[in-house]
Formats: C-alpha cells, structure tokens, sequence
DNA sequence: CGGGAATCTGTAACCTTGTTGCATTTTTCC
DNA sequence: GGAAAAATGCAACAAGGTTACAGATTCCCG
C-alpha cells in the first residue's frame, strides 16, 4: 500500500491525499497509475490529451496504461473526455462539468493548449430538437489564448 | 476533357455540369477526382468522411487522392470541414456556412452519420471573449437522429 | 499477516486517420 | 501536337488509439 508513494511522480502529498480518497469513494483499486494521473489532472486548469499527462509524468506509465486509467476514471464517472479540432482527446476531473454537458473549449492555435472557458453559457440546445435527440452538446473554439496575444490589451479590438 | 465524364462514377448529368461550372469558377482543373468528389458532396444533405466518400465512389480513387481532392476545393473556398466527436473530419460543400462559422452538426450514435442542423443559432461568442480571441467555433452534438429513432414520434416525451 | 481471486500493468501487435515523397499520368494553354 | 503545370497512384510513414496476453499488484477474507 505504501508503493503507492513513489515519489518521482510530480504530485504532493495533498495532491495524492486527494486522489486516494476519490478513487475510494469510487471504490477503484488505488494503484500508482491511478494517483498520478488524477494527481496530473487535479493540478491543471485545463483538458489535458494521453500525450500531454504521460509527459507530465515522465513517461513513467506505459501510453496504454494511461489510456486505461482515464478509461477507469471516466466509467467511474470521475472524468470526461472533450473534443477538439485536432483529432485528440482531452480529458478534465467531472467537477463543474460532465461529458454530456461540458462548458465550451478553446484550442489555442499557437501553443496548443485547450483551455475551459467557464464563462460563457453551455446549453445552446435542449433534449431533443426538430425529430433529433441530443445526448451531448459540446461547443468548441479555436484562437488565441491571453498568453500567446500579448496584443490582446494594447490592440483597439 | 471528355475524359472527364467516366460514366462508372455515381454522378448524373446535372450534377456533373454543376461540379465543372463550380470547378471553371474557381480556376481549379476539371478531373474525374474532383468532379466524383463535389458530385458525392452535392447529392448529399450532410457532411461525410473521406472514408464515406470513397465508399460512395466505389473506391475508384486512392485514399490520398481524395484526401488532396479535399484540400485542393477546401483551399479553393467550395468545401470545408466540420470535426466530430470521433477523429475524422468531415467534409462538406461551402454553400450556407464556412468552416470559421458553421451550423451545429449532430452525428447519430446509431447510424454514425453526421447531420446539419441549420435551424440552430450558430453564433455562441463573438471575436473576442475574456482575453481569448475566436476564429472558429463550432457546436457538435450527439445523440439520436430522426430516422433512427422511430420512437422519437409516439414516445410522450 | 498470508494466500488466492480479481484487477491492473507492460509489451507487442494492430487498426484507423491522415500526411509526405516520388515517379507517372492528365490537364491546360499556346 | 507538345511542353509546362498540376494531379494522381503507390509506397511509406506518423500519431492516436485499441486489443491480447502474460506477469505483476491490489484487495479481501480467513
Ligand atoms: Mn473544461
Ligand atoms: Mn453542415
Ligand atoms: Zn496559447
Ligand atoms: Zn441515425
């Protein structure tokens, strides 16, 4: 139980604290994988792809372990996946948000990163519309993000 | 140039003329590959894959050739992408809306198609949003589609 | 604790979507 | 008709993601 603790992996003992006991109340084995990656996730403010968290980690954990421990944590309902314009997924924790009905995304065009915008309204359309059922909506942006326009609060726009 | 008309390929008269008069247009040349493809995306109602399309053309062109196909009219203005919730692309014509600013799109969970959903307000943000500077947005939904869902009419909901 | 069942992990192999290089074929225009 | 420009087919490649299977962890219960 203590091997858990590897301490390469990039997250603090709150951090860990903090994924232990989610992955409790989900009844989930606590494996290394497990805490990194929530731990990963729990300390980012955006959707991160499989890529972006096994660098995080230093490739510690196989490509195919990460994608199957977010596969855990997604059937536990503990996080989801946003799509983007590029054909990758990013994940985020469920917390103010869930899959079927996610806040809008930006992908920044120049460094690449998705970030959340929490702002801006979700729902555009209800359950079922014009004959269509609608099990999820997601809206997403391409553009620029605050720190890749330093223009953004000189420019007159 | 009478090449052109392979009579093998999916496209009848009318639509065949349409494509070489939107290919004369922009100044693109007229080959079999462009005139199958806009002819594909002419008869359609919604938006397809390059794997749909070289279904529907019997594969009768290669895999890349559809592909530069594609890039050739999107870059031309006469065909642009939507992304979806899995990682293709789909394709489709130019004509009501544009790849920076199109209509909601809904890709059915039973058929895998990818509907237009033109009655739905498209714009969500405007250029600029907190700090974040739009180019494109798009909303994806999936759920159920019309024809897939007979229940949809006689259930209370 | 200790041991067995259930589950997770790493490795390899595989699939799909999409792109690139290069030689050959078409298209255009004179 | 013939040459320049562009498009095509083929092979190879790359990235994202999944599957199979053997070996390692985790859990649970006595
Ligand atoms: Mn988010
Ligand atoms: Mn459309
Ligand atoms: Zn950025
Ligand atoms: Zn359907």
């Amino acid at each position: 139980m203590d091997l858990v603790n590897r301490p390469r992996d990039p997250v603090d003992t709150n951090t860990r604290t903090e994924a232990l006991n989610l992955l409790k109340a989900k009844g989930l084995y606590k494996t290394r994988a497990r805490v990194a990656v929530i731990g990963v996730l729990l300390q980012s403010d955006s959707p991160m792809s499989q890529d972006q968290i096994a660098q995080r980690l230093r490739h510690r954990y196989d490509r195919v372990t990460i994608y199957r421990t977010l596969a855990s944590l997604r059937s536990a309902g503990l996080v989801h996946r946003a799509f983007t314009g590029n054909r990758t997924w990013q994940f985020e924790l469920s917390r103010n948000c869930w899959e079927d009905q996610c806040h809008p995304h930006l992908t920044c065009s120049r460094c690449g990163k998705t970030h959340c915008l929490v702002g801006l309204e979700p729902p555009i359309a209800c359950r079922s519309y014009n004959g269509f059922v609608i099990h999820r909506q997601q809206v997403h942006f391409e553009g620029i993000c605050p720190q890749c326009s330093p223009c953004a609060h000189t420019d007159g726009h």
